[in-house]
DNA sequence: ACAAGTACGCACTAAATAGTAAGTATGGGG
DNA sequence: CCCCATACTTACTATTTAGTGCGTACTTGT
């Protein structure tokens, strides 16, 4: 898929592994509900597929912003967690959070 | 192309207009030059198309986040530069750029 | 016996995004 | 006269990303 490098600078850097339709969005269930499972996860993102989310989790994983682990149970739990990287990456994206809700009451208020 | 809306977020919102190849290169180029001609950030942006750059422009202007000014002359001249909203957004990212960097420390030292 | 829930993978299709090459109008330089 | 530069647009193609639906293996519930 995507590209992880050469980078012209940390921006392009970042951008890259949070870029995908989801990603930002896994980022913040992930931090505000702490340990998810992959359904709860899907519950919790109205809209995204099971295929898009299995990607994202994956590309995710191996850019060491979130962490998984399988338990040996029938049926099958899996829990998908922040890394400190993904937690700090998702800390960084607050400013970003807060510009868009201003965004966001700009465009309801078409003054 | 993209949605402008509905989001179910700020980072979604702000995501949005962000996301695109070039958009945050586009961001910080005009954030450290100030205001420039179509040309220069086409050289300012190795890689780029004249056809994303102007695509991107032209989103970005309708997103508000750059203004388009035109003079006339012959050879036409086009200045791009940021909006308030634009300044914004780009200071908003500047944790992400930082959380990039430290990203690109960690891929060089394999260790 | 059969459907549901679990966490996916795979094949196929559709849609979005990006690249390439050419064309537009104007004036200056060789 | 022809080419270069400016700032694009348009048409066409290629690549990437996303959506749909089915299959898997096992267990509990009806």
């Amino acid at each position: 898929m995507g590209r992880r490098g050469p980078y012209v600078c940390g921006i392009d850097a970042a951008m890259d592994v949070v870029s995908g339709k989801w990603k930002s969005l896994i980022l913040w269930e992930l931090h505000h509900h702490g340990a998810r499972r992959f359904g709860e996860l899907r519950r919790g993102l109205p809209g995204v597929s099971e295929k898009m989310l299995a990607q994202h989790l994956r590309e995710m994983e191996e850019d060491d912003l979130v962490r998984r682990e399988v338990f040996d149970q029938v049926p099958p739990r899996v829990e998908y967690s922040l890394t400190d990287s993904g937690r700090s990456l998702n800390e960084a994206l607050r400013a970003v959070g807060v510009w868009g809700q201003q965004r966001l009451r700009r465009l309801a208020e078409p003054a």
